[in-house]
DNA sequence: AATCATGACAACCGCTCTTCC
DNA sequence: AGGAAGAGCGGTTGTCATGAT
């Protein structure tokens, strides 16, 4: 007896979600948390596959998502992290507060890896890419079969500089090594990120964004539209941040630990409404079942109403 | 204006891992 | 210990929007 499906392939809806869809499920997680996903579509009223529930909440609908392009900080952190772990996009979506494994892996795949390929970087070892075969010169010297191997040996790949510049960052002091100050302060990367010149750093990566003509440093945040008819929820900060100019010009260093990253309760007035309730983290198993339906239809927004 | 090509991203599929009995 | 079930992960596909011809 093979095993049973996680779900009864007759009668389960597939494709694009709808608002109402939508509306079912963030109303039945909030009014009863995160339980069996396989159960979820029954009491919720919804022809879905429960595995389909689960991405569409985890991907989409949970309330600590960014939404948006990944800025240049992050598309650094994912390009360094990549290095290390390889397409582990969960692991690397760990390190970005608000980022889905399945972002990033869509990112990736449309944005960086072009754009490595553009810089001469094979996006699969972070080495420079390697000339036609019949020019090989032999490399056993420094062979990377692996990402792990690529970057034991080429530790930080500063997408700031030339393809050909991408080998190992000699004259870095240590202290001068940055670490990102990611929401998730206890999970500290052991990342050797830095970014010496924003600017350049914009050129390589956002050059089709034209962002070298943007006289700060931008940074999208918290862009989160749903709408519904009647039904609309709005994260803040849909619009830009920018940080003095002067810092992002190109003088002296730029630590990305600098950037104005929006607090996170203020870009969640809806979350923190619910830890009025008292529920003080993200899990939202811990929802509890007195916050009434009928509370979040009323839920206000950003003084707006959904 | 119509058609085709391309890009971006949401969603699905199938496999693996983890947990429970 | 081993099997079943649920959850998670990564690769792939489908769909829609936009630009080019």
């Amino acid at each position: 007896m093979g095993r049973q499906p996680c779900c009864d392939k007759l009668g389960v809806k597939k494709g694009p979600w709808t608002a109402e869809e939508d509306k079912k499920l963030i109303a039945f997680i909030i009014t009863n948390g995160q339980c069996c996903w396989r159960a979820v579509p029954k009491l919720a009223g919804l022809r879905r596959c429960g595995k389909s529930c689960r991405l569409r909440w985890t991907n989409y609908l949970r309330p600590d998502l960014k939404r948006g392009l990944l800025n240049q900080d992050e598309e650094q952190l994912v390009i360094d992290l990549h290095a290390r772990l390889g397409n582990r996009w969960s692991k690397i979506a760990a390190r970005l507060p608000g980022r889905t494994d399945n972002e990033i892996k869509n990112h990736w795949n449309t944005h960086i890896k072009k754009k490595l390929l553009k810089m001469g970087i094979d996006p699969v070892t972070h080495e420079p890419l390697k000339p036609k075969e019949d020019t090989i010169i032999s490399n056993e010297d420094t062979p990377a079969s692996s990402p792990q191997e690529s970057d034991a040996l080429n530790p930080s790949i500063d997408i700031a500089q030339p393809a050909e510049a991408a080998a190992p960052v000699t004259d870095k002091q240590p202290n001068e090594k940055m670490i990102s100050e990611t929401a998730d302060a206890g999970k500290l990367l052991n990342s050797d990120v830095i970014i010496e010149d924003p600017l350049s750093l914009i050129d390589c990566l956002w050059d089709d964004q034209e962002a070298s003509q943007i006289p700060g440093f931008v940074i999208e945040e918290h862009s989160r539209r749903l709408v519904d008819g009647d039904v609309m929820m709005h994260h803040p900060h849909d619009d830009l941040q920018q940080l003095p100019s002067d810092q992002a010009a190109g003088g002296g260093r730029f630590l990305m630990s600098d950037l104005e990253l929006p607090d996170w309760e203020e870009s969640c007035a809806w979350l923190l409404d619910c830890q009025d309730l008292s529920i003080h983290d993200y899990g939202f198993g811990c929802f509890s079942n007195d916050f009434e339906l009928s509370s979040f239809n009323s839920l206000e927004v950003d003084n707006k109403q959904f």
